[in-house]
DNA sequence: AGAAATTAACTGGTCACTCAGTCAGTATTT
DNA sequence: AAATACTGACTGAGTGACCAGTTAATTTCT
């Protein structure tokens, strides 16, 4: 269900460019599960912001189990190609590759995926942050279904690039580096708080400059 | 509310040492919300659980946002006293001390409040990570009342043991390092799965040995 | 080409159920 | 007896899901 609607492909996110109502509710998705949780959102709510008849989500999406994961799985393989591109173009270098832009690879997608569609404060940034961080069954099968393939094309990189390290401590580094992008894609405003005003999770360019040392010296502790 | 019950205080924890309802109510808050979230939890399986009628819960903690934030309150208490306790130790030492120590009192204290429970699964560490991960208000709120005045002790110890960094560089270095705590505390079982079992985040001791070299050299990539 | 038939997209209302919270009344303590 | 602790039945406000029926777009038949 939903693949019938591969109509008007072609260039979307075009300034106005009509958007099916289909992909309305996706947005809407979005945007009303980040603010409020799974749980915390309703269908009620998200038919109202997409302009639709509630119906009409079941309609196309059945269930709000399945809504939630084509909403998650529309935007992760669009961060996942992404990642997956820069990489490729990394490896693909004569001589051995930095482990710098392997890590800037990892996250400049999901900022860039944020920022696109302006306005929504990073939406899908903050659904992936809670649901890597779920126990929960059904946000663990999220994850390995849509995050853990292209996770072990990185943990494979940080073995390639850093010789030293065990494929354990491949994994570590990997999670470890996942953690402090979290802090990131969060945007809780704790930063600004804690220094009053000096540091600002929103510049997520800022932040880069910040993570990409922190990590690689962290990765290169474990060699 | 919730004072009124300071009564037979004394030796708790011990074999089944009969516990107050009122302490109840809270251990099982701690289960449920940590399986199901704020949203996700109702009452009537916290008082399920708890062994009391639902009624009860409302007696003594009036609403469900209430009672969220004494569970919070009670274990967050817990855990700060222990990381104040091992910090200033560490400070009140004749040299300099190492970075090393400071960041293991930041960790080690959740970790142990953790198991002490024992058979819950870290519940507290789970509800800790998805609370400071989360940009809604009333979480924000809890992290600033019960974690900002800690963090500030940390921040301040990186810069004293680390005199290169500057105070947004330490502000940054506590987030990061909170980041990568994160991945030990919420259990998700992802490092096993993306090792095939060499890594293990029921360990808590055996990532300790990584995570803080990791957090370490990453904090002095910032000086 | 044009009418007829079929499918897809969509609506508004409704259902059975669950939720947090209330309350009158009962047990237990002091 | 007076206060505190506690119960269990209850309520009104939502909840996700469902469905009969309407409109728009395609396909099929003549």
């Amino acid at each position: 269900m939903g693949q019938k609607n591969a109509k008007t492909v072609g260039v979307e996110s075009l300034s106005s460019a009509k958007e099916s109502r289909f992909d309305a509710i996706l947005d809407s998705a979005e945007t009303v599960f980040a603010r409020s949780g799974y749980e915390g959102a309703t269908m009620r709510e998200i038919a109202e912001r997409a302009g639709v008849a509630q119906g009409l989500i079941h309609y196309h999406f059945k269930t709000k189990e399945v809504l939630f994961e084509a909403m998650v799985s529309r935007r992760s393989q669009q961060i996942n190609e992404g990642r997956a591109a820069l990489l490729d173009g990394i490896l693909k270098q004569d001589q051995t590759p930095d482990l710098e832009p392997i890590v800037e690879a990892l996250f400049r997608p999901t900022i860039e995926a944020g920022i696109s569609q302006a306005s929504d404060g990073g939406a899908f940034a903050k659904i992936l942050v809670s649901t890597a961080n779920s126990a929960s069954e059904r946000e663990q099968l999220l994850t390995q279904k849509y995050y853990d393939p292209i996770a072990q094309k990185f943990i494979s990189a940080f073995m390639q690039v850093e010789p030293g390290l065990t494929r354990a401590n491949a994994v570590w580094a990997y999670m470890f580096a996942i953690g402090v992008g979290m802090t990131m894609m969060a945007k809780t405003g704790r930063p600004a708080r804690l220094s009053d005003g000096l540091c600002d999770d929103g510049d997520a360019d800022e932040m880069l400059t910040k993570i990409v040392p922190f990590i690689c010296s962290g990765i290169r502790a474990l060699t």
